[in-house]
DNA sequence: TTATTATTTAAGCAAATTCTTAAATAAATT
DNA sequence: AATTTATTTAAGAATTTGCTTAAATAATAA
């Protein structure tokens, strides 16, 4: 960012500005760590793969794959996404391996399955 | 995605895949408009304008470029991002362009504001 | 031990993201 | 009318994302 280019109002309040930084600077951690998790749901694919585990409990990558039309290894690649940022966990079982939700990151997650469900309720209802 | 390459289960269990395939069918249009939501708010940047809107009411692009320590046309950008999504909302006052949150997504993000200052109050209390 | 099945990994590529710089609007001031 | 101020827009570059295809693991079955 350059010096230049820059707008200095006049009737800019330094206090409030002053506030907001230290607002920010004093939850750095937080916008990165949430930041993090939305950036991960914020994909559609990402989005119903979590959706489809907190409804189904756990599934594998060959289900998921079948489910949602897509190749295996994409799907893979998202599941490794999502493990790297500690929101689902594997668990073999003999040549499959089982993906679910973690319970760390749950709170964050949990308001986002209710939006889903309340929609399809509200459009049930016409 | 091509049609080899796919694991075909013994143990994969028809109905439960055909239930999950209609489950995302039956929510196509929600798991779209929430991954919007999701992605714009999954930018650091963007999610700290959305913080600072909440606990300002409203901010120009020139404050938030003061405060976030980044360019204007590098926020404006953002802001542009977020009015697209039906996030925020401008208000022109004289040469100065006010942003403030739309209420249409607030059920969405509320959560988020809550978050971010639930993990500063857990941090004072060291 | 060889083949099959489920999954991951890696390389490559097209598209999307996010910044920078410079130029364009648009309102207020001189 | 010309200048300053606040903001947006556009073009370009570096990086990231998300897929494809092919090859590598890893467990089970023949």
């Amino acid at each position: 960012m350059k010096g230049n280019n820059v707008c200095i109002r006049e009737q800019a309040d330094p206090v409030q500005i002053s506030n907001c930084r230290d607002k920010i600077a004093a939850n750095e951690r937080s916008f990165s760590q949430l930041s993090g998790i939305l950036s991960l749901s914020g994909n559609e694919v990402r989005l119903k793969i979590l959706y489809l585990l907190e409804e189904e409990g756990r599934l594998c990558p060959c289900d998921l794959s079948d489910i949602l039309g897509m190749s295996i290894p994409a799907v893979s690649q998202h599941l490794r996404k999502l493990k790297d940022g500690s929101i689902i966990e594997a668990a073999r079982e003999g040549q499959t391996i089982y993906y679910s939700l973690k319970e760390e990151h749950l709170k964050v997650l949990k308001p986002f399955f209710k939006y889903i469900n309340l929609q399809n309720l509200k459009k049930q209802a016409l």
